[in-house]
DNA sequence: AAAAATTTTGCAACCGGTTGCAATATTGTC
DNA sequence: GACAATATTGCAACCGGTTGCAAAATTTTT
C-alpha cells in the first residue's frame, strides 16, 4: 500500500541503498543520483517509514515525558514547551500519565518497549528512585524540577527549592509581616520537603517562629482552600507563603470567601508564576519559576545523553526571583 | 544488548516463532511451550519491540493527537482524559502540538512517518479540511469537539454548538435579561461561528435585539478581558454570554476592576464548564459541554476505524446542559 | 490399534529501512 | 595518458519481530 524504498529505486533506476543514502544525512550520494531519487520520491509521493529507520539505526527520535500533575495549569505551559521543543529538534515526545501510578516498573517496560531515545521525568512529586528506574533500564534520563539527591545519579534540572523558600520568607519579613503561616503542597514531594526547609529555616535564623506550618494534599486548588480553612483557625495570621500558585488561589478564594479581605487583612505568596497568577482576580506575588530554561535545558541535556550515555553527572539549577504583584500589602517606605 | 526472540527461544529451546507466538494473543502454542517460553523471557527480562512488532504487523498502537489550544486549561482535561484513556487501551496518543500552524500537510507528512495506527483531531478552532488532510492521507481520524459539515466526510465526536448557543440564550430570558451581549471565541472558529448562530438566532426569534456582538481574538482570558473593555462602552449591558469559560474569567476580571458588579449589576454565563468554573472566584454560570463522553467517544470511534476504515460516516453528538452557579441574577420567583 | 481430525511446531519469507564492504566510477596528479 | 587517490554505487546481511505453510505431534474416532 505505502510507497517504499524499494519502489522509488526502481522508478529512479538505482538501488536501494542510494535512495535510503539520499535520505540519511552524512551519507556519500552524488547529485546525479540524488536528484534522480527526488525526483521519483516526489512522483511517488514516498517518505522514509521511521519505524523502519528506528528498527535499523536503533533510534526512535521518541523521548518519553513522564508526568503526573495533570490537574495544575502550571503543567499546560511545561507541555506546551516541551511538546514545541522537542518537535523542533525533530523528536517527539511519548507521554506517560502517571495520575495515580507509583511503581515506576510499568512505565519503565513501556518506554523499554517503544525503544524511546531518553526519558524525561518532568514532575517534582515523585520520589527520586522513579527516575532512577530509567537508568537502572539503562535509558537516558533526566529528572526535570527533581531535587539533587546524593547517592540518586541522575541527571537534574531544577531550581534549588530550599533557597527559593528562604527568597520567599525574605519577602514577607521585609514587607514587615511576623505572624507568618506555611502552607505547603504534598509532603511528600521533595519540592514541598525543600522549600519548607528553606522558609522555615530563614523565619528560625530571624528568629520568628512560624505561626501554622500545613500541608496541602496534592498540589491543587481545593487542597489548597482546605488547607486554608484550617489555617483560619489560627489567630491573627498576616502572611502565607504557599508552596504553589494553585493552592495559593485556593487558599486565597477560602480567605476572601470568609469576609477576610487580601492583602489588607492577610497577605500571600505563591510559587511558580503560572500564567493565572496575573489574573486580576488573584494578581499574585509570587517565586518565579524559569520554567522556559528548565525545559529547554532538559531537552538539551537529554539530547546530549542520547550521543553521549556515560556522560557524567550533572546538575543544572537555575535561578529564582520574586515577582511583586498585589498580594502583600505595600513596603513601609 | 538488548534481549530479543532469538535469545529466548535459544535458552527456552524453541523457534522463534513459538516465542513469537506465546506474545501474540490468538496465537497456537501449547501450555507446555507457553511455560517454557515464559520462564526463559523472565530469566532475561525480555519485552517484545514494539518497534519491530510494527513494521511486521503494520499496526503501531500509535494515535496522533492534535491540539492547537494549549493555553486553555480545559485542554489540560481533555489531555488528561485522553491520555489516561488511551493508555488504558494499550494505545499511545503522538502529540502534535500546532501552535501558529495551519497547514495540514507538515502534521500529516508526520505522522504518516510514525505510521499511525489513527488520528484525532481534537480542536474546534481548526477548519474541517484539516482533519480532512489525514482522511486523503488514507489514515483513519476522527475530529473531536468539531464541527459536522456537509461535504467534509469526516467523523465527527462532538456538540450541537448551536443548540448550546440557543440555551444560553434561553437560560438568561429566563433570567429576565434583556440587554444582552455576545462575546465569542475567535470567529474564524466553528464552535463560536455555531454558538452565535444559536444564541443570536434565538434572541431574534423572541424579538431581541443583542446590545453588542464582539469576538474575542482567542479563546484565552486577555483576549476575554480586551473584548469586554469594548463591551463595556456599550451603554447598560445587563448580561453577557461568553463563548468559552476563559474568556468569561477575562471578561469578569475586566468588569469588575472597572468596579462592576457581578451578578448584581452584570450577569455571565460561560461556556465548557472546565474545572475552574467552580472557583470560588468566579463560580461560573456556564454551559456544560460533555469533554468525558466526547474524550471517550472519539477514542473508541477511532479504534473502530483502525479496524474498519471503511465504516460508514459517522457524528456523535452529546447534549450540553446549563450549569447553574452565582454570575446570573437569581430567577425572579 | 489404525485412521482421521486437530493442534502445535519450525522453516523461511517478509515488513522497510541501514550500512560495511568490495567493486566501480570519477577526479586529480605528474 | 597512466596511475593514484577519492567518491559513489550496489550487494547482501541485518535490525527484531510476524505469519503462511507444510511437517510433526497429539488427540479423537472407529
Amino acid at each position: 500500500m505505502a510507497v517504499t524504498l524499494k519502489d522509488v529505486a526502481k522508478l529512479a533506476g538505482v538501488s536501494r541503498s542510494a535512495v535510503s543514502r539520499t535520505y540519511t544525512d552524512g551519507a556519500s550520494v552524488s547529485d546525479k543520483t540524488r536528484k534522480k531519487v527526488e525526483k521519483a520520491a516526489r512522483e511517488l509521493g514516498y517518505r522514509p517509514s521511521l519505524i523502519a529507520r528506528s528498527l535499523a539505526t536503533n533510534r526512535t527520535k521518541l523521548i518519553g515525558l513522564i508526568a503526573n500533575n495533570f490537574q495544575n495549569p502550571i503543567f499546560l505551559e511545561v507541555f506546551d514547551l516541551y511538546t514545541r521543543a522537542l518537535q523542533k529538534r525533530g523528536l517527539r515526545p511519548l507521554i506517560v500519565n502517571l495520575t495515580d501510578e507509583t511503581d515506576p516498573e510499568h512505565s519503565v517496560q513501556m518506554l523499554r518497549q517503544y525503544n524511546v531515545d531518553g526519558v524525561i521525568v518532568a514532575t517534582s512529586t515523585l520520589r527520586p528512585y522513579f527516575a532512577k528506574a530509567f537508568k537502572d533500564a539503562n535509558m537516558p534520563v533526566v529528572h526535570a524540577f527533581g531535587r539533587a539527591e546524593v547517592g540518586t545519579d541522575v541527571h537534574v534540572v531544577g531550581i534549588d527549592n530550599q533557597a527559593c523558600g528562604k527568597m520567599a520568607a525574605e519577602t514577607l519579613l521585609l514587607h514587615g509581616y511576623e505572624r507568618i503561616a506555611f502552607l505547603g503542597g504534598p509532603e511528600s514531594a521533595t519540592s514541598t520537603q525543600d522549600r519548607a526547609t528553606g522558609f522555615l529555616g530563614h523565619l528560625r535564623d530571624q528568629g520568628v517562629v512560624p505561626v501554622d506550618v500545613r500541608y496541602a494534599d496534592a498540589y491543587g486548588y481545593q487542597a489548597g482552600r482546605d488547607a486554608m480553612r484550617e489555617v483560619l483557625k489560627v489567630e491573627g495570621v498576616e502572611a502565607v507563603f504557599c508552596g504553589d500558585d494553585l493552592i495559593c488561589m485556593g487558599a486565597m478564594d477560602e480567605t476572601r470567601q470568609k469576609g477576610i479581605r487580601v492583602p489588607d487583612d492577610i497577605g500571600f505568596i505563591g510559587f511558580n508564576d503560572m500564567a493565572m497568577a496575573q489574573w486580576q482576580a488573584y494578581n499574585l506575588t509570587t517565586v518565579r519559576q524559569p520554567t522556559h530554561d528548565i525545559i529547554l535545558s532538559s531537552i538539551d541535556l537529554v539530547a546530549t545523553l542520547v550521543e553521549e550515555p556515560e556522560k557524567s553527572l550533572e546538575l543544572r539549577i537555575f535561578p529564582c526571583e520574586v515577582v511583586e504583584r498585589g498580594t502583600l500589602r505595600p513596603l513601609s517606605q
